[in-house]
DNA sequence: CATAATTTAGCATGATCCACTACATGATAT
DNA sequence: ATATCATGTAGTGGATCATGCTAAATTATG
């Protein structure tokens, strides 16, 4: 996807007007970056197709939806093989409870953040779903209070 | 901002188009969720309004801006009293390299995450700019892999 | 149970705005 | 000097959103 990545200042001040607001137009995108309409929805076309753009979505409020909760979970594997590795993220994948996932370094653990609306739905997801996964060897949970800074990227 | 939050299903599947893609046009949602654009229309500037939906954002690739390395950081401070823990709120949030940070249970710790070109800037920001910020007692990083599930928040 | 009131959907209209194309200009590199 | 690339202007067709009005459905009330 991304194979053209050299972007100038131009490019950054359109992906930063875009982290801004998904929906800006490309009229007043050019009016933001200071150029006129037609070289910037190019070069915004450009983007997306290199995929340095890969979407837009909303901003949308998890706590109106009724996760009021998020926790962080720590997953250690018994076993460091492809295949359990591979069947956990598949696993993962198919929870809409989990919100993100990584696959950190040291003890190979994974990294979820969970949106739940409460501790009962957390325990659920627990005991009916995550321990029952192949090779899930130990489950740590934090309970964070507040966000404090909430972004989706660096921004440019 | 939010207060009338009473969603119905369609909402539900308004918001779910939504994040599915952002700039969908009023029209296209209409027909995806079975209304015309008339309601449609009028239930997405509600749900504007109620702050339900906060914003439009493009979904970009931190690596192709450079941003090829996150860190995990957990931060302790030496005292857990409400001025230190503004004054820390506050200097991350000028900080553009912190994507996102939680206060979290248990320790009373913060849980960051950071993008960064690399272990050097990392190196850099930790020595002249975390460790130095009042009242952080302990650091302590962790670094990921890969990321298996890259959510914004859970989906509607 | 019936009727009134409120809410919500649907349709049509109009004005605006938008993205796309074609062509000309200017800068840069070969 | 030629080729290439990016920008700007202008024009056009299409689409978009907001609004006003009516019908229908839902809810409240007597």
């Amino acid at each position: 996807m991304a194979e053209n990545t050299s972007l100038d200042e131009i490019d950054i001040r359109i992906l930063r007007e875009l982290s801004r607001d998904g929906r800006i137009s490309a009229a007043d995108l050019a009016q933001r970056v200071g150029l006129s309409a037609t070289p910037v929805i190019r070069r915004l076309r450009r983007l997306e197709d290199s995929g340095v753009v890969s979407g837009y979505t909303a901003l949308i409020d998890e706590t109106a939806l009724g996760y009021s909760m998020s926790v962080f979970v720590s997953v250690k594997l018994d076993r460091q093989v492809d295949g359990a590795m591979r069947r956990f993220e598949a696993a993962i994948l198919t929870l809409p409870e989990v919100v993100d996932c990584w696959l950190m370094t040291g003890n190979r653990d994974y990294l979820l953040r969970i949106a739940v609306t409460g501790l009962k739905e957390f325990e659920a997801l627990m005991i009916e779903r995550l321990v029952k996964i192949e090779s899930v060897a130990s489950i740590e949970s934090s309970i964070p209070i507040r966000r404090v800074k909430s972004g989706i990227a660096r921004s440019p």
